[in-house]
DNA sequence: AACAATACGTTACAAGTGTAAACAGTTTGA
DNA sequence: TCAAACTGTTTACACTTGTAACGTATTGTT
């Protein structure tokens, strides 16, 4: 597929944990997403040098340990993987995902407001 | 993983074409989702096999060759995917996800007049 | 009948993934 | 101070995925 940067749904978990905790130790993401998967701490860490080795984290060095965080920002890998999905799974068609989503999922009436606005606005706009 | 029926991203373009087509023949598909993604015909065949031995298609002998059909709903199949990219690619956040989708994609204003009455529909509904 | 085109099945093979254990150095609590 | 605990590195191994070639049977064509 040769994008450079390809995360697999496992290491989506702890790009997740590292994005949202950055710099941030193995210790912690292993506490964070190890028992949530069962993993062990030895799995995680693998995940952790793969993502290394991908160039999708770096890492510091802090006293003998390492603080990780992200070296791609969330926002692309997000975009990436998004179009990756809506192609295969959808067509590419974005309406039938939307409507697949609302109908499966749970929304609060806050999220559903800021949406129809978001809608809105997008209407307008074109 | 370990769920019976996982479809890589590639099976996905073949299960969509033989759900849009069914019953079909291999000719077709090879023709349908060969060129799009410079897959030889040896290389959907595979898929095929694939897909025959995990159970998501099933053929029936039409003369010498085969006929396929799905052996798994579309929408099943497209709720498990879902989930599983859900949760992995926004943590299980739904509607991060929908409003990602509504900014980076292109809706026409019946598709956009759509969607926000569905939301109106699931406001009252809850 | 013979040969070319098809259709299907079998085999291949490297890279990526899931899942970890084994090993080595470092800090720390008893 | 000596073992326990923790950190990181290396190695493992089966399964999946992407990508196909090769072999064999069937069929349409001349």
């Amino acid at each position: 597929m040769a994008d450079g940067t390809e995360i697999s749904l496992s290491e989506w978990q702890v790009m997740n944990a590292v994005w949202d905790g950055q710099p941030i130790t193995a210790r912690e993401i292993i506490l964070q997403v190890g028992p949530a998967n069962a993993w062990t701490p030895a799995t995680v860490r693998t995940f952790l040098h793969r993502l290394v080795k991908k160039g999708a984290l770096k890492t510091e060095e802090d006293g003998n340990r390492y603080l990780y965080s992200a070296a791609i920002p969330k926002s692309k890998t997000i975009k990436q993987a998004s179009r990756s999905f809506l192609a295969s799974v959808f067509s590419g068609e974005t309406a039938p995902l939307l409507t697949h989503f609302v109908k499966t999922n749970k929304l609060s009436p806050e999220e559903i407001q800021q949406l129809r606005d978001l809608l809105e606005a997008k209407e307008d706009r074109q």
